[in-house]
DNA sequence: CTGAAAGCGCTTACAG
DNA sequence: CTGAAAGCGCTTACAG
């Protein structure tokens, strides 16, 4: 491994001063046209980089964001992160680490984000557990959370940090109250554990209101507990079925796209059809929920608006602005479309 | 503004020496019990914050690595990412770049990589113009291709370069001749532009073998070309029905699986039943393709061992490693599922 | 315009 | 165990 050029080598290989140097480097004034190119060629020659550690020492500060993610692969956050690239400052640049949801992992990570010197860090569909807070904290790195389970409910939100979401208590009850409207009383639920402290315990509380202002009681035996994933989907609802034989829910409200896909196939493989047979209800609103037999009607929420605002959000805990209201939520919307039948 | 508080403050303080304070800091042996806790005290009270590019500065360099992708949001390409982090050694950083195809974005991509002085290079599905090769040949910085349209053709494969992909032609010559082989005379394709130096040509010069194999003509009239989107394969296959509604293609050799997904939705729209009216075949192995109704017949790419051994030519391009192969060339499988029916 | 020198805030031998 | 000192690779006054 050979030992990296400084801009003192090139100084010296040029015959100048390392100032001179430095100025062409930074492409300041007050350096004759003749030594510029002299120094200039001299770096090119020897495939000279500058060191950006050593810059930032000085005066401007290594730019660099960072955002762990539970699933890369998932669309909807990869479209979140997609929001972020698009509104970033040009002078920063993005790492990016992919959980799992594994908590090693997780921890991994942001030991290297610690050691890489970051700016500050998306955190995207984790759960933050109570150490990791607390480290966060304490780092006084500038945290935006998006669509994150933060145990937020015992202490209060840490001054580094900020959290964008939409309203997914309401969202849920909306999505859950329509399929009463339509005229269904036994709407089964495929959500997340209802634990975590934001997104499963919202969309579940927002279910649960709805039926209640429906008036129809609340059956723990239809609801499932999963990842959300299209496999989850596609066993929570086999589950369903061996289990409620008899007595067949007539729809289903899916906390996640995936999940309703997943939900899809199962129906289809038991020769129960979608909407006739039972209605179904998705969320995030993910491209594909276009382009399957039925469509999906959906909760969709803006994954590019909820990766910029972040953004925005970012910087401003960067710079230290005051800033007012550190929770921001966005407008989500209700697509219609095939998957929902009225039995009126 | 206020002067931030140094190591060396902290030290002047508790009266002893920056070094002693420094392995204080970095929870170093030989320190006396009462000087650490001296020392801690002290950083507490005036509330020290060590400077982390300091720190960098002087410990080993940064280790870096990145990744210029064209689409962030297709799960073939996430996956691909999803690999690379598995197999990535711990102590290496991961820049991520989303271009969405975007020359501009891409130059903008690599000139922030040189900047941050990242190690290497992976670049996923991106199509790499001759003055991007040339520059990044100047660089040296070692480069790993992934499934990605490089025009190598005129010269030769640049020594700081490796590609990882799996052989398309085989690929697109064995879906074809099954479809052949099932009957099928009259074939219509949906591939990304032909004239890419890899992948869509391979995939194109695949299926016209297959053809030509099974003396069958090549019609130019049902070969689309788009970007292998949902959408572009949702809009190809609707300009498929209507500039062939009196001959209709009995069968779809479509170069991604989203492409397929979304012909399958236009077929639907047009009550055009898969397979009993048209057989389709998609590309990439996603996982949706075992969820949708019907689930897809497709040629399987491993992404994740396509990220893994990604992984493994970079490590052996940094460290300089005799490479005697830099074109490593996978293992596809062609899974069969419900959308291909035999005409015989 | 230009070069020698003094930092930036830390880490790491080194001598005791 | 401990402190003084020499860097890390660059930037920024400063004097000419």
């Amino acid at each position: 491994m050979k030992k990296r050029v400084t801009l003192a080598d090139v100084a010296r290989e040029a015959h100048v001063g390392i100032g001179t140097a430095s100025r062409v480097l930074n492409d300041m004034p007050d350096v004759s046209p003749e030594k510029r190119k002299l120094v200039l060629s001299t770096m090119k020659k020897m495939n000279f980089k500058p060191n950006r550690i050593a810059q930032g020492l000085m005066s401007k500060p290594m730019k660099m964001l960072a955002v762990v993610v539970s699933d890369i692969t998932s669309t909807f956050f990869s479209s979140i992160i997609k929001g972020i690239e698009n509104n970033l400052p040009k002078e920063y640049g993005l790492m990016l680490f992919n959980t799992s949801l594994d908590t090693k992992r997780l921890h991994t990570a942001l030991e290297m984000i610690y050691e890489k010197h970051a700016d500050g860090l998306f955190f995207l569909g984790e759960h933050m557990d109570e150490i990791t807070l607390n480290k966060l904290e304490q780092s006084h790195m500038p945290v935006v959370a998006v669509s994150s389970k933060i145990p937020f409910t015992n202490k209060k939100f840490p001054a580094n940090f900020a959290y964008v979401s939409i309203n997914n208590e309401q969202a849920a009850y909306l999505a859950t109250d329509y399929l009463c409207e339509s005229g269904h009383r036994r709407i089964a639920l495929l959500i997340s554990d209802i634990k975590d402290e934001n997104v499963g315990f919202d969309r579940y509380n927002g279910y649960r209101r709805a039926l209640l202002d429906n008036k129809i009681k609340l059956d723990s035996e239809i609801i499932f507990e999963g990842d959300l994933s299209l496999l989850s989907g596609y066993e929570l609802t086999q589950k369903m079925i061996n289990q409620t034989r008899n007595n067949l829910p007539t729809a289903i409200f899916a906390a996640s796209d995936n999940a309703a896909l997943g939900a899809l196939r199962a129906l289809h493989e038991n020769n129960l059809s979608v909407p006739e047979d039972i209605s179904i209800i998705g969320f995030d609103g993910i491209e594909s929920t276009k382009f399957s037999t039925p469509s999906l009607t959906t909760i969709s929420q803006p994954r590019l608006e909820m990766g910029e605002e972040s953004v925005a959000l970012m910087m401003k805990l960067i710079s230290n602005d005051q800033l007012l209201e550190r929770k921001m939520t966005l407008d989500f919307s209700f697509i219609k479309r095939e998957s929902v039948q009225s039995k009126k």
